[in-house]
DNA sequence: CTCGCTGCAAATCTTTTGCATTACG
DNA sequence: CGTAATGCAAAAGATTTGCAGCGAG
């Protein structure tokens, strides 16, 4: 029996092939993934990229994704349930490491600052750099 | 006189028309500003849309401007210089508010974190929310 | 005058969409 | 069974590239 089962019907989806793929990736990866590795790994299972590109959009929809901006190339996934965290994102070879961190002291620091915005609904900050293996 | 022919020439690169034009709406405009907005306004004096790409990237590349990554439908640029501060950007109507910040010491407790990373070449950082105006 | 820069057109890549068919519940 | 989900193919949007001609220095 799928993990994902009752999550999905929580949301009123039906169980799909496809869905429950997407879900396994994303949590088998622990850090963000990109919209053509996912549309690889389907493929292999015979799944047609616009359903992947679909199943993305409604798992994003119903809060069970949320989608992080890694790179303007390509849309990047990753589980929403995430604690609190950042990534921390190597601009040479794409390395994602994954920083926990209590943003909300932040936040407040910033939203003090704005006349224009009261909260926001950021759940992760990417930062970029060139991480040690590539500096070398 | 304009304004850029120093700084460009200090970058060994030729004073165009494609070029001043791009620098003078980034100057204008105090907030990122998008490649379609770009495309837009330097049609008007004629001038390609791929030769808008390619001054953007040649601009990037001597660091007189750099890629703010707003959006990952479309790329936007800013001016390099700006000091330290963070967008806030509207997820309905793309309305950016920018904020001052040090930025320094949260780098810093980010790194201390960090087994991968020694330092970060983030200068903005992007946040998301819905601003007051379309919250109404 | 020369080489960097640009215009134009075509190619590439990512994402979206219409419609007929399939399959989950 | 009925409707939501999928496959397929075509379209749309953003960006890149090859090549010939132009123009800043």
């Amino acid at each position: 029996m799928e993990t994902f089962t009752l999550l999905l019907k929580s949301k009123g989806l039906k169980i799909t092939p496809a869905r429950t793929a997407v879900l396994n990736i994303l949590t088998n990866q622990k850090k963000p993934v990109s919209v053509s590795t996912l549309v690889e790994s389907l493929a292999k299972k015979s799944i047609n990229f616009s359903t992947v590109y679909r199943t993305l959009e409604t798992l994003e929809q119903v809060e069970i994704i949320r989608k992080v901006l890694v790179s303007q190339k390509q849309s990047f996934y990753e589980l929403a349930d995430i604690h609190d965290h950042h990534h921390l994102i190597c601009t040479k070879c794409e390395k994602v490491e994954e920083i926990e961190l209590q943003k909300k002291d932040f936040k407040k620091v910033v939203l003090k600052k704005s006349r224009q915005f009261s909260q926001l609904s950021t759940k992760t900050i990417e930062l970029f750099g060139v991480c040690n293996s590539c500096e070398k």
